[in-house]
DNA sequence: ATAAATGGCGAAAACGATTTATATCAAGTG
DNA sequence: CACTTGATATAAATCGTTTTCGCCATTTAT
């Protein structure tokens, strides 16, 4: 690797002096400035990142939190494009991403360790339980973080409007007639209570009565256990007309389950998801869900990371919502 | 955070020491090193791991590589799984992974020169274009590489049984009494290349005709390319009984183009995929399919990728082929 | 004309680790 | 007893940057 000290001495200055050329300093003349500009692009100069990390004590390189219990992390659709906008992002600004887990190496890190250890400047935060003690570790640590889709007192947050995108879904089976609707919620967590709180909402201001046997709570991403509490749902005598599921993926599950039971979708019930995944545009009927805007949730989380580090007086408490949409599918049909 | 110094400080005796106590060096003394180690817990030292680097010129940090022209990279199940047992076997080992990729921070630097500023230790590519200008400034690097699904001279190849894998495909629909085969490719590649040996062989093999007509062009993960040459192979008179679709994801857009023209699986034709993801195990009817090992693929990357990193003198020249096993699904039924 | 301010540059001290060469002291050897 | 050996420990150099401070030569102000 070609260093300072190798354009300095083909240059005759001190190592000192191309520092600051390259790094814009004032106190150096436009003639020397451009002679060092000039060599340092020419020998392919690129400044170690390690060296520089040690002196100025920044790396420009932010941790990627997510629990990763069922190993399921990577290929859950919303995580994959969320951290994709979050990368390209984030390095159109300068950073890389490293991945920050728990039992790194032979010597067993904490989550908390491998930041330290990594000298990541700020970790953002993207997981179903926000309440283990690793998470509680980096939240309560002196790394700037921002969390998605769960507020940390004084904390930036990055939401997706589960609430609102909740009561749309509502108010548009409602609008197509639908009084009988079933729920079966996600695995506990704040992102399931906003929906259910949007959910509630939405049927109450619509004076619709919340079945509570129609309530149920499942998984998020378990098509298995969606396709039992489908089938439980629909094998009891009092029908809903419409069920709404945890969320896309584990709609499939709905689906089967209606398919091995000889209902058809959305003649015989309707169905609803939330997320938005391609998956639900692919398959067949269509499915009636609410996107989340994904690429935005992770630009915006990069950007408000990156603010975070750079400008450390900001005021820092912000939640930040970001909408999504409805995308109307055929899986809902109009009632009477 | 708490440096070497601070440990020997405390401990009355120079840097070097501790150093050495910590790096399990042989000329310490039993007692000290006891001292040093307790030390060392009591005071949750972690090394500088920049500084570390900069003095031994390994980061313990792995680039990965791949080609994220669509953005559907990471969101690609194989990626995402392959990329998931990779980051845990290199975690266990010790090491971390960053995204590598073109056009970083605001000089725009290459993939390579990516690479040389963050000191990767090493770096596995995978993605579905191997012949960019990239991937080949990488590869001639001095950079350890391995790839995956892509054989480069003297470099360390993993890869998916692809020609063994679609053989058995074949076998298994011939063995089901099918002989009027239809197969749309994915994009050229040398991946297609070997599906596409394996599947002419088979064929040949079992005295079946390869209609050329029925070789088609297609895309890999797209649905909506599949949708439509499967409309084109199944509206002309002459019909196979049997459709090999480019992967499991494409094959959504197969099973939508056959349901739309009032066709049924398995009934009125055949389906066949590749790749073994979760949701060609969950659409209806079930996808008869080739489950690569990405789980194994993987790890197998992460270890290969280490050990040519720690044993430089190693004969790096191999390939190592990981066995899928195949799927039976319901979409291929017995003719006759 | 003298003093003060300014502009351009370099010397040197960090940052936190590893490593080489060296020093110290004990014990073992002839 | 003088000498080598071996075991421990240390001092100091080094990796490639950044940054503080001071130096010198000009320019500007008094």
């Amino acid at each position: 690797m070609v260093s300072l000290k190798d354009i300095s001495v083909r240059c005759g200055v001190s190592v000192a002096t191309v520092s600051k050329a390259l790094n814009g300093h004032k106190d150096v003349s436009a003639a020397t400035r451009e002679k060092l500009l000039k060599a340092a692009k020419e020998m392919g100069y690129f400044p170690n990142s390690q060296a520089r990390a040690l002196k100025t004590n920044r790396t420009h390189n932010l941790g990627v939190m997510f629990l990763d219990e069922a190993g399921s992390g990577l290929t859950h659709e919303f995580f994959a494009k969320l951290l994709n906008s979050f990368k390209t992002k984030a390095e159109m600004l300068g950073y890389d991403i490293t991945f920050i887990s728990k039992g790194m190496g032979k010597n067993k890190m904490s989550t908390y360790e491998h930041c330290k250890y990594r000298n990541v400047d700020g970790v953002i935060i993207a997981c179903t339980n926000f309440t283990s003690q690793d998470v509680y570790e980096v939240v309560n640590g002196d790394i700037p973080i921002v969390t998605i889709d769960h507020i940390f007192d004084c904390r930036t947050a990055i939401m997706s409007d589960n609430e609102k995108g909740m009561q749309k879904l509502v108010d548009y089976v409602v609008s197509k007639g639908h009084t009988q609707i079933a729920y079966i919620q996600g695995n506990k967590s704040s992102v399931a209570d906003k929906r259910l709180a949007g959910f509630c909402k939405a049927c109450i201001s619509r004076g619709i009565n919340v079945n509570s046997e129609w309530l149920l709570c499942g998984d998020y991403h378990n098509p298995d256990k969606t396709y039992e509490l489908t089938k439980m749902l629909m094998s009891q005598k009092d029908r809903p007309t419409c069920l709404f599921m945890p969320d896309d993926y584990s709609a499939i599950g709905g689906y089967n389950a209606l398919k091995d039971m000889g209902l058809s979708i959305p003649e015989d019930v309707s169905v609803v998801g939330y997320d938005g995944i391609a998956y639900s545009q692919l398959i067949s009927p269509k499915l009636t869900t609410y996107s989340q805007d994904t690429a935005k949730i992770g630009e915006i989380a990069a950007e408000q990371l990156i603010s975070l580090i750079e400008n450390p007086q900001t005021t820092f408490t912000e939640v930040i919502t970001v909408d999504g949409e409805l995308l109307e599918g055929s899986s809902v049909r109009q009632l009477n």
